[in-house]
DNA sequence: CAGTATCCCGGCCGATACTG
DNA sequence: CAGTATCGGCCGGGATACTG
């Protein structure tokens, strides 16, 4: 980590955090990115032990921070669909590389506590 | 994110994340990153608003999951040293493009607010 | 110097019930 | 269908004091 101070990355590093940490967010991210648009009925069901209204929050939260877009149908009954700005796309990379580092951390402490 | 299921992403996700998310650890593994070597007294002054006990229970997680090595010289008075492993290094691109990511983030933000 | 030991608070998150 | 409202528990983290 040449020619890059911690007091400067810190605050980059904490802004991203701040995003995708949160019970849910990963996976709402992964299944958005992946599946593309959702209904709000469609995450809940792929999401079957979150509560509505932690479902709900954490569409909220994501939504603020522009990572994710709500769109109302007004119609009976309603219609609420979510998907990724394209801004929030820019998550991907990151969710990836954590995905590939992630796995194989857990590979290799299931070897060292399998020893 | 084409043909990889957000279930399996899921996990190596959320364990890259136990790994980062802690009010400190982000910073420690910059300061360890970035300087090497160091001593618990000279973290506790490059951090000087963290207690004692947060410095140490946060490098005994660090520890716990082999991200980085604690050296205890068995001095008077006592000497102990941090590093990042080699296994830890490999945190280097994720801190890395959360960063830059991170950053462009709260730029994004900042002008959006200043509109 | 490099830690422990206690006490305590705020906020994330869950359970449950209600609604336009 | 897609939400709010309310209550309550857990635990990450801080303040402070003590120690080999």
């Amino acid at each position: 980590m040449d020619n890059i101070k911690p007091e400067t990355c810190r605050y980059g590093v904490e802004a991203s955090l701040e995003i995708i940490v949160g019970k849910w967010k990963p996976i709402i991210l992964l299944h958005l990115l992946h599946g593309g648009t959702k209904r709000f009925g469609e995450l809940k069901r792929m999401l079957p032990d979150i509560t509505q209204k932690m479902l709900t929050t954490q569409l909220r939260e994501l939504e603020e921070q522009e990572i994710i877009m709500r769109k109302v149908y007004p119609e009976v009954p309603p219609r609420v669909e979510y998907s990724v700005t394209e801004y929030g796309r820019g998550l991907y990379d990151i969710l990836q590389q954590m995905h590939e580092w992630g796995i194989a951390h857990l590979e290799y402490m299931a070897k060292k506590n399998s020893r």
